[in-house]
DNA sequence: GATAGTTTCATACAACTGTTTGAATTGCAA
DNA sequence: TTGCAATTCAAACAGTTGTATGAAACTATC
């Protein structure tokens, strides 16, 4: 125990480096640099890179996750058991984008450091995103109970999508802002949220047909 | 010029390779013995190892993207210079979804290939990805064209989420499947072209009153 | 204030990385 | 066949990486 000094120095200076420079290219020697202590304070206090940067992730996620779980079990304890489909989705959605975007100049390094996670994927931060189906399913579960008439199929589409545009807009929020010469505003979260909101709920509730039956578009 | 023997072989065992087994853990020397050349073929052929890298990603995406513009230029040629929303997207992430989804045990080389630079992300990958923007470009001019009463915001927007659900299912389409016990099925490919079409094509054609007002969902 | 336990430190280790070198080999043209 | 260029090869290079070690410096307890 002791001082603990070390170790969240340790800690603030690897999220501050990995956010900024990216997995890639940041090794110990640049992390104990920046935090001012011995190369083989890592492993003392870590016991190995990759459990460091787990450390930093599962910290990170944790948090992320326990908000969407506050959000949604208040909205279903609100409704009775039953919360509508877009607080649902809001609650899915909203802590990540609140998370990772915003006035670029005022993000903080746990946001730049998500967006770096989500966007470089290394082998300790996959493993531990794979182990978050048993939370999606909590989320799968309420929008069951949303939508009692819907079938799971399209209920899990519906969550893919859900979390495939925000993750997305995420990842690519640089592009997209170049792409649309800055008239996509990034900066303004809720509007995201409600965007993004607002199409899955349309992708849950719209009429099953033309889901189901592609029309078959003219292909070529 | 001469045999072009190595350097296709080299081609050849690297895409297999990194197909399998990612970018992160394959080197050169796996590389060269898998394809039964000396070490430095590749440099020689190829300049260096991120050289390699991109030849293999761009061969593969300017297919992708010849083969979107095909699709959309033969729309707009039959619509007389406008094609409906619904097939420009089509168009769009077609040829994406067809080249990576399938099913796994037919799956190509190239498409488990592009499977991985969509996750791994690579810097040499991540380069070619930022100029692709041009590219893009074209397609918002063709909705653009489809949906003249629609804000360029709206367009972008709608573009970014049909990208993001392509290209997040391919990403993360283990995972769907694990989530939803196999009940989405991945290798049913038009069909998940016609519901991420769908759900685009939604997100840009609805009642735009829904869209902007986010209506301010119980946030809490 | 001696002692036991924790933490820090400089340093070495061992392995692996992409790249280069220069000689050997090959293939082709004159 | 001779000569010249293109290609292949074994070997070494130069650098970096994460990790381990064992001594030194602390810290708190008795």
């Amino acid at each position: 125990m002791a001082s603990d000094h070390t170790r969240s120095a340790i800690l603030a200076a690897a999220e501050r480096l990995y956010a900024d420079r990216g997995f890639g290219d940041v090794t110990l020697r640049d992390i104990v640099a920046e935090a001012g202590v011995n190369l083989a304070a890592v492993n003392y206090h870590f016991g190995s890179k990759d459990e460091l940067i787990a450390e930093l992730f599962v910290t990170r996620s944790i948090a992320t996750n326990r908000e969407r779980l506050r959000e949604l079990k208040a909205a279903e304890e609100q409704g009775g058991g039953r919360a509508p489909i877009e607080v649902i989705l809001h609650a899915l959605v909203g802590p990540t984008l609140r998370g990772c975007l915003g006035p670029e100049n005022q993000r903080s390094t746990a946001a730049r450091f998500m967006i770096r996670a989500s966007i470089e994927s290394v082998p300790p931060i996959r493993r531990i995103k794979n182990r978050e189906i048993d939370h999606l399913r909590k989320f799968a579960g309420a929008m069951r109970r949303a939508l009692p008439d819907r079938s799971d199929v399209d209920i899990y589409w519906g969550l893919n999508f859900a979390l495939a545009m925000a993750h997305h807009t995420i990842r690519e929020s640089e592009r997209l802002t170049k792409l649309s010469e800055g008239k996509c505003d990034l900066d303004d979260v809720e509007d995201v949220v409600a965007r993004v909101v607002s199409v899955a709920t349309m992708a849950l509730t719209a009429g099953r047909a033309e889901t189901k039956a592609p029309a078959r578009v003219a292909a070529r």
